[in-house]
DNA sequence: CACTCATGAGAAAACGTTTTCTCGAAAATT
DNA sequence: AATTTTCGAGAAAACGTTTTCTCATGAGTG
């Protein structure tokens, strides 16, 4: 029923073998190569990725695999990767843990049994070991977090720095008090702790940490504890976007103001941040270095997989709005 | 090098055909499954997903191809689609088409390459002709914009009601001069914008219609148009959250308040919209619904393909929020 | 002018599975 | 007890390509 190549090779009078030279672009004879077009035109051909990948043992295809896809930071970042993707003629299939790393093992499973070019990986806590202990046929480059173990590639932002950068620019304007959410399932919120507690410490700021669960409601819940104790902060950091949104939406159920009940600054940069607050106060993340850093590294390795694995530490940028303008209590 | 499903054969002393046969878990011999499936552990055997489809020709994927996955309604809908897809185990292809025709074009042919078991589609208006005089080897499902040809089962919103039910709460609300800013790739633009023009004209407003092409700062170009002229509106209407957006940020741009400067309605709801204005008055769409009913369409098909097709026409709800509460003249 | 070498095309093997076909043994039926 | 049916397992074919191998032709070289 349906139309193979060999079916093409009959009507163009040429051998299989031709047809499949004439369309993976190979020097064939200028003649034949039109009876061949004419024939697959003719015939309606469409090649079968499945034949193809399987006889060629390459897939042409990368595999990304996010941690949330309702996060833009990730939307961002897999856009530039599918554009560069799609420039190189190859395809992305892109997958979404939700946090969950059961979730994530079968989706490393499935780029395994895809037998996937190369992976651009954003793990969960527990994916970072389990892919440092997978051995894998194709680069692995590990995005928004990594570990100590340099076992893959990565490239992500300057946790400590960024978070250091957002607790100094509270401390600047006036804030001495600063509660920080972080994602509990990441490495990334573990890194922006540290650098959150450093800076704090440094600076002498009293500090609060939660570690936030992913889930629906969990840092609503988490603003609700900090704000309704009786000694609350005069400032809140979300360690994303996500959960910055969450913030401002316990707060405004709280009847509370921002920035002058508290303020609040976070990481990632969302059109709406405009809207808010006079504009919220937040790290912007560099997404379109990341996502094409990502697909670098992995061509590099594609090339030659004996490099040796690196690390490479990207800067964001402080965006001071309204939100971090808290009250001076003088 | 790599293990295949010979090579668990040889070491659980069975044929390739019984391998095959515990892996898809049809009836063997209990003896020989423990065998074969310690075997399959210690060898560390992976399928070879292209091998599997190319022989048993199915793919178990299905094909989602998304116009816009910055929008928070497709990422929604994705989630929905996913989750049902995996608990019949089968995988997704997500694509983005970024409203481009000659990209979707290509999405188009690449899910007849990968011989998808089904596909679910929010076309292009480009698309939409196109995928109607397409034949495919597989059940088509349209979600959100939708023809008049009935040659796929869709599933959309009924979005003249919609469109009508905002512009009525705007002039419940005491405005009477709406501009309604509507995408002008979409089908779905085209029919709420019937639906905004007919209420408008019953209930003698003025209206206004700007067709927004898809792209960054185009929206916030025609509302600042809008906004200048001498005789602005009360009123905007915007056709989708990313729209909407924009819109709000345009008009934070020209320094004008929602409400009391020009009331702001819109299409989809998104977390961040209880934050601004008081709350942004908009339609909700069902998207758990849409998602779930789009997937029912395309198992019922593949059940049975010849059944007539079917178009599914959902309601939304109207979130009613200070956006919408225009400051009465008298 | 004979010989090697490059070029391009067809025949056939190969990719790693699932499926069909075949057959023997065990279970069920008469 | 003889016959049919069912069941499970192995051998081999098949899925639709690409790649390797082989060979013929024509160009380049001594």
């Amino acid at each position: 029923m349906t139309v193979g190549i060999k079916d093409v090779a009959r009507v163009a009078n040429v051998s299989p073998a031709t047809v499949s030279r004439v369309l993976s672009g190979r020097a064939v004879d200028p003649a034949m190569h039109e009876r061949v077009m004419a024939a697959v035109r003719s015939t309606g051909y469409r090649p079968n990725l499945a034949a193809r990948r399987l006889r060629s043992r390459h897939t042409n295809t990368i595999g990304l695999i996010v941690a949330d896809i309702r996060n833009p930071f990730f939307t961002a970042v897999s856009r530039v990767v599918e554009d560069i993707a799609y420039e190189r003629g190859l395809r992305v299939i892109l997958c979404n843990t939700d946090e969950d790393p059961a979730r994530e093992a079968m989706y490393l499973q499935l780029m395994q049994e895809e037998r996937v070019t190369g992976m651009i990986l954003a793990p969960t806590r527990a994916g970072l070991d389990k892919v440092a202990r997978m051995e894998t046929d194709f680069p692995v480059v590990l995005i928004d977090r990594a570990g100590e173990g340099m076992v893959h590639d990565s490239v992500v932002l300057d946790n400590p720095a960024m978070a250091a950068r957002l607790v100094e620019h509270l401390h600047e304007r006036g804030c001495r008090h600063v509660a920080g959410l972080f994602g509990a399932a990441s490495s990334t919120g573990r890194e922006r702790r540290a650098g959150f507690e450093n800076a704090a410490e440094r600076l002498a700021m009293r500090t609060q940490v939660v570690a936030v669960p992913h889930g629906p409601g969990e840092a609503e819940r988490c603003v609700a504890a900090l704000m309704q104790a009786e000694d609350r902060p005069d400032a809140l950091l979300a360690s994303n976007g996500v959960m910055l949104m969450a913030v401002l939406r316990a707060l405004a159920a709280l009847g509370l103001k921002v920035p002058d009940d508290v303020a609040v600054v976070g990481f990632d940069r969302e059109g709406w941040m405009d809207l808010v607050a006079g504009g919220l106060s937040v790290i912007e993340q560099p997404v379109e270095a990341i996502g094409r850093t990502a697909m670098t590294m992995l061509f590099d390795r594609l090339d030659d997989a004996a490099i040796p694995s690196r690390k490479v530490v990207l800067s964001g940028t402080l965006v001071a709005r309204g939100s971090s303008l808290h009250r001076q209590e003088a």
